[in-house]
DNA sequence: ATATCATTCAAACGTTCGTTTGAAAATGAG
DNA sequence: CTCATTTTCAAACGAACGTTTGAATGATAT
């Protein structure tokens, strides 16, 4: 097969992975059929199962061809900072900007459909579909265990199962950030146009979630009801 | 009609609903059939479509069952503080076990079910179909307002518009502290056996929200709050 | 030009979906 | 008991689902 034969098929698989994109934010994986995805790409029905072989291979594609090079910015990110700590531990806000630049700077992206991957994403976190959650499990494992490390180095003090929780706290806080669309408008009718200035949100991401991560231990928190 | 003839009627409609909750947990709304719905519930097909009308309107009640008391607990929980307050301005801290202690209740009612909903609840949050999150969002709305009114008596320092996103950030972490069954495994060897230890992770919850709640602010919107 | 491969296409496959139906069974009131 | 109402039930409805098929079309290399 020579090159100038792989850029139609590209073509194709390009339209099917964009309009799945699209459609799996929209309805959902089941709730996205075979029909409205291929007639919203343009091609037959059948291409989907000829590219992709089925409609679990093409939920699977949409993720790889986001996560894997998302994963690898965030890896190389904080491979970046360490470089230049010259072995000195990172700080907190240093890593944490390295995990959330990655998916933030998806959210910016909203003429390749960054943007929209992005929410599909942060949905796909508490999909019911265990294969799913499994998908994205192994896809994030590596860049994890990195960032865990580099966590724990910047935090000596802070017990692992705190940290644990923290980090699933924080992951908590950028999934639903990613995902939803409508509760700070519920809250107060906030400006939707700012909603997307990465460099915003990153910057209240990271001053939310460092003092988070940085919070005196529960036990020694003292309770008050009023001031 | 009698107070009997309501009995069994009602053992039916609470069957449904407690099957319907533990199916949407695992396979997500359109996921779970009415045919397998019925079938764990012990019903006949039809039942569903007698007793609640539609799938659709089965999911309403599904979460209208759960969610009104929950949000009644919440502004009681509320109510009840701002009594002992003595019209003095309430603490963060307080406020917030305020608004996540009734969440947490619900995942150590393990008998009930309200572990299975509180898990649901989580999901529903980012669900892809609007109608639910409307309904959710609609469920919400009255004690998201009383909450916020809370929150700006005890931080007036605090812009609004930083309070909310903060709001925001808070429900993304509780949401998916909800949901999550995976992730804390997935960052480290967690011990799962206190995951649903209400106290202790209510604890470990506020002590986190907290102190995002009260971080100080990042750096680009000081310059803008001078400017 | 011809043979070979990759891709597209319309049509149909069997299955499962949510819902409806009308009769049977259960229940309560007079 | 009798009648009216409520609830259950097996069966069937049309529609939509993901997938498969085999022929038609396109492109490539000899």
């Amino acid at each position: 097969m020579s090159v100038r034969a792989l850029k139609p098929v590209k073509e194709t698989q390009t339209r099917i992975l964009d309009a799945a994109e699209e459609l799996f934010m929209q309805h959902g994986f089941e709730g996205a059929s075979m029909r409205m995805l291929t007639a919203m790409a343009g091609v037959n029905l059948a291409a989907v199962n000829y590219h992709f072989g089925s409609k679990d291979a093409l939920i699977e594609a949409v993720f790889r061809r986001r996560l894997d090079p998302m994963n690898a910015e965030r890896l190389a990110a904080l491979e970046r900072l360490a470089q230049v700590a010259e072995g000195k531990a990172l700080t907190p806000d240093a890593i944490i900007r390295a995990f959330i630049g990655a998916s933030l700077h998806m959210i910016e992206d909203t003429r390749g459909g960054g943007r929209t991957f992005s929410r599909l994403l942060g949905r796909a976190y508490t999909e019911p579909a265990k294969s799913i959650r499994q998908l994205i499990g192994q896809m994030y494992a590596p860049a994890m265990e990195r960032f865990k490390a580099a966590f724990v180095r910047a935090l000596p003090e802070l017990p692992k199962d705190e940290l644990v929780w923290r980090m699933h706290f924080m992951f908590g806080t950028l999934a639903y950030t990613l995902a939803a669309t409508d509760t700070v408008q519920l809250i107060a009718g906030a400006k939707p146009e700012d909603r997307y200035d990465a460099r915003v949100l990153e910057d209240r991401l990271t001053a939310f979630m460092r003092a988070g991560l940085l919070a005196p231990l529960p036990g020694a928190l003292q309770v008050r009801i009023a001031a």
